[in-house]
RNA sequence: GUCUCCAUCGUCUAGCGGUUAGGACAACGGGUUUUCAUCCCGUCAACAGCAGUUCGAUUCUGCUUGGAGAUGCCA
């Protein structure tokens, strides 16, 4: 039998971190065992719905490479995949069960429940949820109040008696006593819209899913589900419920953990092949050796029985180290072409033709690429190639244990021999080893020698190298920030001379 | 409260009765180096507890403890 899998997520918000990896999961179960990989919009929920959320849904699984075989967009022979354009099907089948006896209307108004809660919550009782107060109405008594124009819920009758089991290929048996299953759950919504409950069951159905990959937060529901399937006469999944994702203080991952939508991480500057590498990671391994993984290569050797059991919390570090072990992998071009949009938005290549621009950025990608941990740190660390950085101060201009006196005599010792390499077209190790034999000649370490030019030209004590950067930069622009420097060092030294004095 | 699930270094994990309990991230220390990084080397660090099964338990069983999740006209 063919393996389908789904990923069915609610466009109530921007996909996070945990659906995804669920995505993921599916994803790769579907293309390791040569099946079908179905993308669901569960958007059953009018109130929390948004477009926005749908638009980063199809984003998010198109940055990730993420293709899905049946779905919206592609379409395919279960469709709609979208669930409101499915309503007629969901009402259809509830209505059957309440014809069978198997569920029933409800006409309990939301304060009553509201209040319901409350009491219960006060006097602490043991029984919670619904009390089911509309189960036995008489069917006249039923019938009048729809007439009336009432608009009913439709509720599941779950059995008073008896346990429902469900299979997990991970968990094993799950077995809940019927009456620990919260009491007859909602089915169909007052406004006609199905609960996930309802709608779920039905399309998986209907979809011919064959694995169910979700997260553990279900589990709790599988026997409900179960004894939908039941009731439909349907024979249920395959259940594989998944670890879930926690934040460092072991709660469920949320945005107080810091950022958990895949848009934040790509704003941020993480690489699509790095977050589906660590993501994947969290819950799943292959071995006790190799943890890099292409997309191409989890296509072919993910397998559900590596799935781990205990939730995992997401690492921000380790997805940090991972990416910037991707960005080291990346060409130049391509790197080049990642950073650009940052040094855009930046503001740094205004002004700039497209060739200058491509130049220069592919002149940028080595001084940064092993320095970058993610895309945006590029900004700041090669400002100074775009825009004038504020002329150091005489501190900076100081390499550590150096005074204004001996860098200012550094420098100007330093200056014409740069200046005569870089226009003699000298390689840079030569260049760097004319600067070097400088220190002993001056009594300074060869820090001493390169500090105050590295400051002047970059203006800070930390950048890419020298060298490579002062081609990137241009000698010219190179020289005016030396002689700047050059100045602000005497104004030092005469200041201080001139308190001593 | 009730129900369900889970349990190896701080974190992600390997292990499927006999191992010096392995790797990665982090941390720390060192090396390379003109800064910062990269890179290389090293150190620290775990089987939650108690019974039982067994010649032998991290591994199997039970209990305890701890953690998490669910208990919505949200998914």
């Amino acid at each position: 039998m063919e393996v389908r899998v789904r990923y069915a997520p609610s466009p109530t918000g921007l996909q996070h971190i945990g659906g995804v990896r669920t995505a993921l999961f599916n994803y790769f179960f579907a293309r390791s065992s040569g099946g079908k990989f179905i993308l669901r919009v569960e958007d059953t929920d009018r109130t929390r719905y948004s477009d926005e959320s749908l638009q980063d849904l199809y984003d998010t699984l198109d940055w990730l490479g993420i293709k899905w075989d049946e779905g919206p967009v592609v379409g395919g022979p279960c469709g709609p995949y979208i669930q409101s354009e499915r309503l007629g099907i969901y009402q259809k089948y509830a209505k059957d069960l309440v014809d069978r006896g198997l569920a029933y209307y409800c006409f309990c108004t939301s304060e009553r429940l509201e209040a319901l809660r409350k009491e219960q919550e006060a006097t602490h009782s043991p029984h919670v949820g619904y009390d089911r107060h509309c189960r036995d109405l008489d069917p006249q008594e039923v019938r009048r109040l729809l007439d009336s124009g009432l608009k009913p819920v439709i509720r599941l009758k779950v059995p008073a008696e008896g346990s429902t089991t469900f299979h997990d290929i991970l968990m094993g048996d799950i077995t809940r006593e019927n009456s620990d299953i919260s009491p007859d759950p909602v089915l169909l919504k007052s406004d006609g819209f199905p609960t996930y409950h309802l709608a779920n069951v039905i399309d998986d159905h209907l979809m011919g899913i064959t694995h169910i990959l979700r997260a553990q937060e279900w589990i709790p529901s599988g026997p409900l589900h179960v004894i939908l399937y039941n009731a439909f006469g349907w024979t249920p999944p395959v259940y594989c419920h998944l670890p879930m994702v926690m934040g460092s203080d072991g709660q469920k991952l949320s945005k107080r953990h810091g950022s958990t939508s895949v848009r934040d991480f790509r704003a941020k500057g993480y690489l699509p092949e790095a977050l589906l590498n660590y993501v994947t990671l969290v819950g799943w391994s292959y071995d006790d050796k190799q943890e890099f993984f292409s997309r191409e290569e989890l296509e072919k050797v993910f397998t559900i029985d590596k799935i781990n059991k205990a939730p995992g919390v997401f690492d921000y570090r380790k997805l940090e180290w991972f990416n910037g072990q991707y960005i080291r992998q990346r060409s130049d071009a391509s790197l080049a072409e990642a950073v650009k949009p940052y040094l855009k938005e930046a503001g740094l290549l205004e002004g700039l033709d497209e060739k200058t621009v491509a130049e220069k950025l592919l002149g940028v990608v080595p001084l940064v690429k092993e320095r970058l941990k993610v895309l945006s740190d590029v900004t700041e660390m090669v400002r100074f190639v775009f825009a004038d950085p504020q002329a150091p101060d005489a501190k900076t201009l100081c390499a550590k244990g150096h005074t204004p006196q001996q860098e200012l005599a550094a420098l100007e010792r330093a200056y014409p021999v740069l200046r005569a390499g870089l226009e003699g077209g000298l390689e840079d190790a030569a260049i760097e080893e004319n600067l070097c034999a400088l220190a002993p000649e001056l009594g300074i370490k060869i820090n001493g020698v390169f500090m105050p030019i590295r400051a002047s030209v970059t203006g800070s004590q930390v950048s890419p190298p020298l060298l490579p950067s002062i081609r990137v930069l241009g000698f010219e622009k190179t020289f005016e920030r030396i002689e700047r420097s050059l100045d602000t060092l005497r104004e030092a030294v005469a200041a201080e001379g001139g308190q001593n004095g």
